[in-house]
DNA sequence: ACAAAAGTGTTGTTACTACACCCATGG
DNA sequence: CCATGGGTGTAGTAACAACACTTTTGT
């Protein structure tokens, strides 16, 4: 790939981490486990681990996170990014390669004895430079709910529009009204309502619909939300719908 | 970072590749040079090469980059992803982490004898999966060029509303009109007039206005596509700009 | 005068937000 | 019968696209 004069370097080791979301306790919250060992020996790292022979990263991280959740309970994994800096690891030479994964509201995976659930607006110190990577996990999260169905994988299979309401809110991080993210999320064609309804709690209240999003796989609902193409120069009579 | 069973096993190799786009001849294309050796001697590459020791990925595309054209024509580099399927390789257990690059219309930078441009709509045949990678960039330049001021690196310093729409057109695939783009991208604060004319050709016209972009840095000009926060209820009368 | 290119004014549309008001249930 | 939460209807708005029309030049 390179030119004559290159030749293979002793290579940087390759880790892949995950930063797991999920909203619980109403906050976003992310996992993580207590180092036993130096480096950062007490303060709490993201889950993940080193690239194996013949493996992809995205293999590799679903490798990892095995060992700290079931990953039959991450509705969603992407690619966040790569991270190079030579000085990011005090002792090895070491390229780490970030995923964001998502665990919908309402489970409660069985965890390791080191492993917890943090809140993000209130994190203890994170080794390496494993805070930056959680924000910028965020602001991904945060973006792609916005033009994209993303939402499907923080959600629980079914839920009142109030419950969904909530986790956008914690998720955002801005209030959000109940009765327009419907509108706009059934017209994007994300949302479905099941027909079933929701008995109300102890003091009253009409039921609520139950609704589900129309797919678990990642779409982008809105793709071009400025400078979109021209339309067709369809007659604008009789359209079939 | 892994558990107490994990050690470092014979690390992939890593290199770091860049797509770099130019609007050229009224399409866009990507530099790519011919190898001479195997694998895929004879097909066209992607700029890039090995990860050196004590090297940010960074700094590694840039260097290779300034192998094959001068890196201060290159007005903005951005990372797109990193591959990493154990058999995008032939020979060889490789990652390989792809940067964004854009070189502004106009320039024509020297390049050496393997290396040349290409149309991105008439490639010829790439060797590994530098195709799949070429055709990610241009998604992502895309979909940048509508919520970013990415247009400044595509752009020359200065130019009519009709060169940048030229370049609009070509870099996005599809017709844009000069009025609204203008309108679009000054309201933004992404433009400025400079207050020079431009003469018209020879079949005469009038003089086109000269605009510029305000910043050659990247920036987010349309965070929030869709939910976004309400806004706090100020006063609309004396607001300060 | 006329063609060509640039620029302005204006209307229409989409996809939202905001909010007043109505509906269904439990105590 | 009324508090509570859910739902509907509708007005307001930002940010676009579309297009007719006006301005400024060269021949």
């Amino acid at each position: 790939m390179g030119s004559v004069a290159d030749t293979a370097f002793p290579a940087a080791t390759h880790v892949s981490v995950a930063v797991v979301f999920q909203v619980r306790d109403g906050c976003l919250q992310v996992l993580a486990w207590k180092r036993q060992r130096d480096p950062f020996r007490g303060a709490f790292a993201l889950p993940g681990g080193y690239l194996s022979d013949d493996e992809s990263l995205e293999a590799s991280i679903t490798r990892h996170l095995a060992a700290k959740v079931d990953v039959r309970e991450v509705a969603h994994i992407e690619q966040l990014g790569t991270w190079s800096d030579p000085g990011r690891h005090p002792s090895e030479w070491q390229v780490m390669t970030a995923y964001l994964g998502l665990v919908a509201t309402g489970l409660d995976p069985a965890l390791p004895g080191d492993t917890t659930w943090h809140p993000v607006d209130a994190l203890p110190a994170l080794a390496f430079d494993h805070q930056a990577i959680v924000l910028t996990a965020r602001d991904r999260l945060r973006a792609k709910l916005s033009y994209t169905n993303l939402g499907f994988a923080l959600a629980p299979p079914t839920f009142t529009m109030s419950e969904l309401r909530d986790i956008y809110v914690v998720a955002l991080g801005h209030p959000v009204s109940a009765t327009n993210l419907q509108r706009v999320l059934v017209r994007r064609g994300e949302l479905v309502a099941t027909g079933e309804r929701r008995a109300p709690g102890a003091v009253g209240g009409r039921p609520a619909s139950v609704f589900r999003f129309r797919t678990s796989g990642l779409e982008v609902t809105d793709q071009f939300a400025v400078l979109r193409p021209p339309r067709p120069p369809e007659n604008r009579s009789g359209d079939g719908s």
